[in-house]
This record gives C-alpha cells, sequence and structure tokens, in this order.
DNA sequence: CAAATTCATCATATCATTGTGATAAAACAA
DNA sequence: TTGTTTTATCACAATGATATGATGAATTTG
C-alpha cells in the first residue's frame, strides 16, 4: 500500500548516498550489497534517478552514483513520482467513473484531504530527512 | 497508488448495492454490467466479501448478493482490508530495514502520522458514506 | 424429477512489477 | 593502444494482479 517496492528501493539508495555524504561517486555494487537490494535492478534505478536529474553517475574507475544537489534539495515526490504514478487528488476512492468534484459522495472530500495529506508530505520532505540519526 | 483496482471494484460494487437499498439480491451480471467491470472477475470479489461476512450470496432464480448487514455498519477497512495488505502504520517509508520507532529518521514520525491518517480514513468511515448524493 | 437460473470454481491468458544473467559501451590507467 | 573498471542496456524469467472462458454445483420453478 502506498509505495511500490522500487519507489522505497529508489528512497532507500538516496538515504544512504545521503548518509554518506562523500564527495566522490559510490559504486552500484557497494549500494546494492549494503542495502540489499537486487544490483541490476537497482542499477536501472540509478539510473532513471540520473535521467531525471536527482543522481549524476559516472562511469569507469572511480565511476559511481552521486547526489546532483544537496540533500536538503531533493524532495520525495521527485523521487516517488518517477516511479509510481502521483494520481490527481480529486480522483474518487473508488475510481473515477462513480463521482467527481462536482456531484460527490459523502465521503469524498474527507478522502481528498487524506489524499492530499500524503501527498503534501512527499512534497515538503526531504532526503534530508531520511538521513539516519547521528548516535543509532 | 493506495487502492488497488480489485478493492475499488469491490467498494464500487458495495457503493452500488448500498444505492439500490431493495431488499432482494441482485446479480453479478446487472451488477457487472452497470458498474463496467468484468464478470468474473467481480464474481470472485463478491464470493470473497460473502465469505468474510459483509455480503450474503444465494444462488439459483432470484439469486445473487445482498448487503449482510446495513450499510452504515460496513467500514471501508472492513473490505479494503479483505484484498490490500493494510501494513503496520510503524513501518519504515523506504521498508522494513531502514529506521524503526527505536532509532527513526526525522521523516519517521511524520509519514507515521500521513498513514495513521489513510487508515483512520478507512476505518471511520462506512458505505453509507460512499452513496450517490440524493440529485445527482 | 427435469430444466432453468444463478453463484462457484477451474484453467488459463495478459500485463505490470520485480528480479536475473549476459553483453555493450564508456572512461580511465598503464 | 590495450586492459580494467564501471555504468548502460538487452533479453528474459518469476511473480502477482487483472481478466476471460468453460464448467461445476446449488437452488428454484414447473
Amino acid at each position: 500500500m502506498i509505495l511500490s517496492q522500487t519507489a522505497r528501493y529508489a528512497l532507500r539508495a538516496l538515504a544512504y548516498l545521503a548518509d554518506r555524504d562523500v564527495g566522490e561517486p559510490v559504486r552500484v555494487d557497494v549500494i546494492a550489497e549494503d542495502l540489499d537490494v537486487p544490483r541490476n535492478y537497482l542499477s536501472k534505478i540509478l539510473h532513471a534517478l540520473a535521467k531525471s536529474g536527482v543522481l549524476v553517475s559516472m562511469r569507469g574507475p572511480r565511476g559511481g552514483f552521486q547526489l546532483a544537489r544537496p540533500a536538503e534539495e531533493v524532495r520525495l515526490a521527485d523521487v516517488v513520482g518517477e516511479f509510481d504514478t502521483m494520481e490527481a487528488s480529486n480522483a474518487c476512492l473508488m475510481g473515477q467513473e462513480r463521482c467527481a468534484d462536482a456531484n460527490p459522495c459523502a465521503a469524498h472530500e474527507g478522502w481528498k484531504v487524506v489524499k492530499n495529506r500524503v501527498e503534501e508530505f512527499l512534497r515538503d520532505t526531504t532526503l534530508a530527512q531520511l538521513r539516519s540519526p547521528p548516535d543509532g
């Protein structure tokens, strides 16, 4: 419910990179092993994030992946939206057909509010907030 | 995002039955055609809802499906939970591994609140609130 | 009891998501 | 330029969600 496996992998990999915060790229193999995520699958995910501008990728020796900008400037919605469809928040709980904003059922507005909460959270939260806490 | 196709079909079929509110069962064929949902697929969904006690099914002529209790007494969570996994609300945004309640990242508590909102909505809302508005 | 009606179920098809294995292409270093 | 390292990509497998078609089983009606 809510987030796909792919989106969760993406967030974990990015949080991992935000944690390390080193000025040099990290190899897919390292990330995949540390996070226990399938290597080639992760490779595709990171590639997509590079194409969308969240990551920078570099090939060859001393290559790997690196955040393209500070963790504070990467919204979770930028990441999740790449993999999961962030449907319009005016959509009906039961699908598009039954009720719309024009002719809503009693639950329509309440559902809209709840869904907006999810989307607001993803828009307002950044990668920096996914970092591991200092001590633990 | 959020609800599966199956769960949405289920809610639509139940809302449809709540709308009709007749004291007699409605055939799958009728529901499937009116809602434009695959017949046999819907049949399985309604069967599952009958097994879980939300619907009553009756075979033979004048058979069909009927709400087992008043729409006011069917919580959306009863329906959705039958098809979608309502995961524990203390689960991490990125999957179970990264942070738990014991050692949370900065976003952990916020996400928990948002997820609770979704679950509360499904628990607090009933089928009666999915009925079509009187006029439309 | 026989026939019709309806849900129940089985077998299978399609599609998207998730995952694997092999190879190509780029970058670097000797 | 040759070899090594790394991402990029291709081909495909496994799984689960969604969907279809055919048949079985229960119930009612005549």
